[in-house]
DNA sequence: TTTAATTGTAGTC
DNA sequence: GACTACAATTAAA
């Protein structure tokens, strides 16, 4: 219970950063929801507490894009052109990769290894995974790393750490937990800063989960940076043309959100629909790819 | 816009 | 094992 009070207690200021977001979740959360009354900067800078300038300076300089660009840049119209051009990139594409084995997976080098449940039951039964808060552009991040590879990536709300880790922790109940910030901080670093995702050293992970949603995965990991594909784009890759709702499924049992690109699936139709940790973040990363890219 | 068809998971019995 | 409810869907009426 004392772990528990430490959670529970809400950092509000833990960096410059994690605030930042804060408020930008705030204003895409408001120009989104109220697209049909488009709620003018003043509006929304006056329901936050901030003067519009500064506003609209600190909604730049985390997005690289001005608020009114942001949002066109999460339109159903912007999100058909990332599907459309060139084709079916997707499917061309053939793995590389078998199991197991080093990947240039989307623009982040990544190496991943494949873990069954059964053989996470068996082998992983006592494995140790070290975990950790770190501030990122979206808010606090959890995480999660084991001696062989980054295993976990989830986001909290601040005050609501323990949440995300219940989250994190019921999938692999087996496994023991230990706090670990010295461990888990250089993942952060690199997964979030883009000026390292092109470097020598690939980043390694271990996907761990079912057959099919391994599948999943690894397709997903192949959607190059800025573009979408369609949840049946990815049912279509993996063979089985019928199974987009399970697919669905697979992309939001994705336990390292972000590094594996589930924000990249979007509906058939271009709209961008549900996401674990919340449709707001998803907008927001989307966005934050769309402005650096 | 509502509806029916669909598939892999997880939980229950 | 079988059965059921559920989920980031989709195509069709």
């Amino acid at each position: 219970m004392n772990a528990l009070a430490q959670f529970s207690t809400p950092a509000i200021d833990v960096t410059p950063e994690g605030s930042d977001y804060e408020t930008v979740r705030r204003v895409i959360e408001m120009i989104t929801l109220d697209y049909r009354d488009q709620p003018s900067l003043e509006t929304i800078a006056a329901e936050i507490g901030q003067s519009p300038t500064q506003l609209q300076k600190l909604f730049t300089r985390w997005a690289g894009l001005s608020p009114k660009a942001f949002l066109q840049a999460v339109t159903i119209d912007h999100a058909k052109r990332l599907l459309g051009t060139e084709g079916l990139p997707l499917l061309e594409t053939s793995y590389e990769v078998g199991l197991s084995g080093p990947g240039r997976l989307h623009d982040l080098f990544v190496t991943h290894e494949a873990m069954s449940p059964g053989e996470w039951k068996a082998k992983g039964g006592g494995l140790m995974i070290r975990y950790g808060f770190h501030p990122s552009p979206f808010g606090l991040a959890l995480v999660m790393a084991t001696d062989r590879g980054l295993s976990g990536l989830a986001f909290a709300d601040e005050g609501r750490e323990r949440e995300a880790l219940d989250d994190m922790t019921r999938r692999w109940p087996n496994a023991t937990y230990v706090e670990d910030k010295a461990a888990t901080e250089p993942y952060v670093g690199r997964v979030f800063d883009r000026s390292k995702w092109l470097c020598d050293r690939p980043l390694r992970v271990v996907l761990i989960g079912t057959d099919f949603q391994m599948r999943v995965w690894q397709s997903l990991l192949k959607i190059p940076y800025g573009k979408a594909v369609t949840y049946s784009d990815v049912a279509n890759d993996i063979g089985q043309p019928s199974a987009s709702r399970a697919v669905g499924a697979a992309v939001g049992a994705n336990p390292i959100s972000f590094v594996v690109p589930c924000h990249r699936a979007v509906a058939k139709n271009g709209a961008l629909t549900g996401y674990h940790w919340g449709l707001t973040r998803k907008r927001a990363m989307l966005g934050w790819e769309t402005g650096g890219a």
